[in-house]
DNA sequence: ACCTAAGAAACTAACTGTGTTTCAATAGTT
DNA sequence: AACTATTGAAACACAGTTAGTTTCTTAGGT
């Protein structure tokens, strides 16, 4: 009785951990191949204990998404605000390293599993991620192209796309984990790579050459 | 009796035409997703028929997967022989195109479909494909570097698992289908991207400082 | 007309996964 | 120590899926 708000917190505590084991294990694994029995071992409790705290998956699925969903808003707004105007170069190493991060728990395969199985979440969760992050990353961009530091010859779109695709695809613990250099290692070469590419200068002139002769056919 | 010869090719055009169709909905919507009642369908034939070509999915699979060693292997042989040894620019650019071309049918989400159902047929054929696709990119990439082309100061093998990441995952009809773009123009556009940088000279300078500034943190 | 091969569709059998229920054990309360 | 409420373990029901088989019918070639 005296106990009731501690009961409380103390149940409060435990759907917070069953919400952080779930993200983790659906993130990893996908959706689908997460059982409620698995999460259930994973959580050291019985399946009966976890449908108190959620009363069916879908409802652990939205709750999941919803916090991801308030992530990214967060780290969005956060450049928006706390990042000077006109420093292009600090803003897209910003805006990538948080997309980095609050990517690098996400396996591809996961997004293809979420819609299929629960189609009107996905759709959901997509739109609004698309939304925020491709407009804090072209926001970045196009203040870099009217400074002309960035090229304005590849398409917004398509830069941006270029650009989340590598770092999401790159910056997952299965990939990391085979290599022998720091996530942050790793962060820092693939922005080396996307700000300046490959090429040396000298090699910069003979590659544009080659590729033009290609793009003309 | 006369038309044995002949009934033979038939059925053998039949098993071809059935092992490709297979391949396309396979590597469209994976492995395990895709069902023999599918198939029979989309082949017009009963499942019946079906089985009298593959006894069994599991073959089915093997058989479509040697297809695809098969290609890979070819391709790269084809590159290592045909191409002039110090054409680099040249190299790296027919390695990647050939490369897009034989990935670009392949959703990501299907490796991981193909490890969940036949795990063994995966190892066989991802160990066969890394082999082969890293060992033609590796070779252009340090022929390029040989030759001061090509920057030294990143990782050969991120530097080639980057390039091939961002064009499996960029190359698929998925994408391609969403934009206003040919392949082809999407493709050109990935290799300057990755082979010059997003920068303009001016900025390639700016970002590198503060790249630089970030890399000590 | 006959015979063989194909199709359509039902069927088996196994497996999977969500959500529920039963029963025994346990912890907290008085 | 006796009572009560909560939990775990395991079995369960129930629905969906799919590989592979079988039965019966139909069409085409000879």
């Amino acid at each position: 009785m005296i106990e009731e708000q501690l009961d409380k917190t103390k149940d409060d505590l435990i759907r917070e951990r069953l919400l952080l084991t779930a993200m983790q294990e659906f993130m990893q694994y996908g959706f689908s191949r997460i059982s409620m029995d698995d999460l259930a071992i994973r959580m050291g409790m019985s399946k009966k204990t976890l449908y108190k705290y959620y009363p069916s998956k879908e409802e652990l699925v939205k709750a999941v998404l919803e916090v991801r969903k308030q992530r990214v808003g967060e780290l969005m707004s956060f450049i928006e605000t706390k990042v000077p105007k006109h420093a292009f170069g600090e803003k897209i190493i910003q805006v990538s390293q948080k997309v980095a991060e609050s990517l690098s728990d996400v396996q591809p395969h996961v997004m293809y599993d979420l819609k299929k199985s629960f189609p009107l979440i996905f759709e959901d969760f997509d739109a609004f991620k698309k939304a925020s992050i491709v407009k804090g990353f072209t926001s970045a961009l196009n203040e870099g192209r009217a400074s002309g530091v960035f090229r304005d010859d590849i398409p917004i779109e398509l830069a941006v796309h270029m650009h989340l695709t590598l770092i999401s695809s790159m910056m997952n613990p299965e990939y990391l984990s085979s290599q022998k250099y720091t996530p942050l290692q790793v962060f820092n070469m693939i922005l080396r790579c996307t700000m300046e590419g490959l090429c040396t200068n000298k090699g910069r002139s003979i590659v544009e050459a080659s590729l033009f002769t290609k793009t003309v056919l």
